[in-house]
DNA sequence: TGTACATCAGTGAACGCGCGTTCACTGATGTAC
DNA sequence: TGTACATCAGTGAACGCGCGTTCACTGATGTAC
């Protein structure tokens, strides 16, 4: 696990620049993402609050990591999820959209983190490393489209979309990563996207609760109807009886 | 407008009132939900900070306030849209639909009071006009639902629901609105309503921006999406070249 | 193996800040006669 | 119409708090000879 390469003195300090990540996540998971707070963090690991500028240069950097693992955290689970339903779209897609809400619903401050409002007094970077988890989120989500794409071609034909809709960049990384790919696929995988977070969202800001016991249910009812509008054939484990 | 049936220190008081509500909206437009401060306030107003203590005996108490507020003023306005377009189920989704997205993106930070992260140290009250706000919204969200049900009926036959999925409270009180309700209906609306709140709140979130440059109409793409869905014809104003 | 020096992680004290909340008070507005 | 009193909105000063950030420093860990 450790590189060999790195010193005794360069392996303690990834340690614990390590640890400082992994405190942090711990705060948030108690009182939400406004609570990261390098005092609070320096205390919980015995230190003072001016040793953290050793590691972080400053509280916003701390959390653009946090961000950034995070999100490769969520990537990470969907893509593992991926791999053990290998067998056909309707199945990836299945898998993908289960292992969404139970990321989600499992680590509530770490979906509000990258997916909901912005931490107070916090100013994103542009670009750099957070872009590329996003992108690679975006990637992995586009291919479950187009893996979908023979079945539901024909059902979004009247879809006018164009690449000029899209932004520049993006449009440039996705069919990179896709050649031949048609821009109603592209719009159609941010639409499934979409469809997944809105049920997601809703539970866990706590507005299914009061409603519903079980929003999994509720859920898995979505998703068979999802399945199907993408003109797929609802796998067995989820058909209704 | 003024009830005559005040005195004229009563009218003040509610004015003054008022007045603590509107400018904390507007702090909150400029710098976020957490940005609601009653020092800041009092400031805006030239007022000191213990003067605000008359008006709301606590900080959580005036953020209640906002709640209620914006909470109400989202429903008056996907009210007002229904009453605009009364000509049938479909349009009446299709107005629904619009509507909720244009005040998700003309009050972005309204929208996170209600549906988004917790505001930071922020303890919420159980029961009072908070739910009864969020249940005047689920009313009418679901009535969008029993206006459509004859149509949507045949294609969701196969989902199991059952009232006891329901929260006891719930059930009962949109069995009270809608009398002879069925639990699938119920469970279409939630899924109805997950389906419009996921790509708003994307777009809220700044997570649809950096892809695509006209969100509105992938928005309604997905509408036009969900209208079939319901076994509904999609309305002229929407329907594809 | 032992000594002299360089590196550098962490200390502790201080800075200025804005916050929610309390409280004894002042002075204007309203009421009763 | 004028006076005496009650109400009550707002003041200003203070409380204790936790925060991010800076900086001169100490003392342990590592390196070179």
């Amino acid at each position: 696990m450790a590189d060999p390469k790195l010193t005794r003195r360069e392996r303690l300090r990834a340690e614990t620049a390590q640890e400082i990540k992994t405190i942090a996540l711990a705060h948030m998971a108690e009182n939400g993402t406004a609570a990261v707070s390098l005092r609070a963090i320096a205390r919980d690991m015995g230190m003072t609050a001016g040793a953290i500028y050793s590691y972080y240069d400053t509280r916003d950097k701390l959390i653009t990591a946090l961000i950034v693992d995070v999100y490769h955290s969520l990537t990470d689970t969907l893509e593992a999820a991926l791999l053990a339903y290998p067998d056909g779209p309707a199945s990836r897609v299945l898998a993908y959209a289960q292992a969404y809400r139970r990321w989600a619903v499992a680590n509530p401050h770490q979906f509000q983190l990258i997916f909901g409002d912005p931490v107070p007094d916090y100013q994103a970077p542009e670009g750099g490393p957070v872009a590329e988890a996003e992108h690679r989120a975006c990637v992995l989500l586009t291919g479950l489209v187009v893996d979908a794409w023979p079945w539901a071609a024909h059902l979004h034909a009247g879809d006018e979309h164009d690449w000029a809709d899209y932004d520049p960049v993006f449009a440039r990384l996705i069919r990179e990563a896709f050649p031949g790919l048609q821009p109603a696929a592209a719009s159609l995988a941010l639409r499934l996207w979409g469809r997944l977070h809105g049920l997601v969202s809703l539970e866990v800001h706590g507005h299914l609760g009061p409603q519903i016991q079980d929003s999994e249910k509720l859920y898995n009812c979505e998703i068979v109807d999802l399945i199907h509008n993408l003109g797929l054939a609802v796998p067995a484990e989820l058909a209704p009886v």
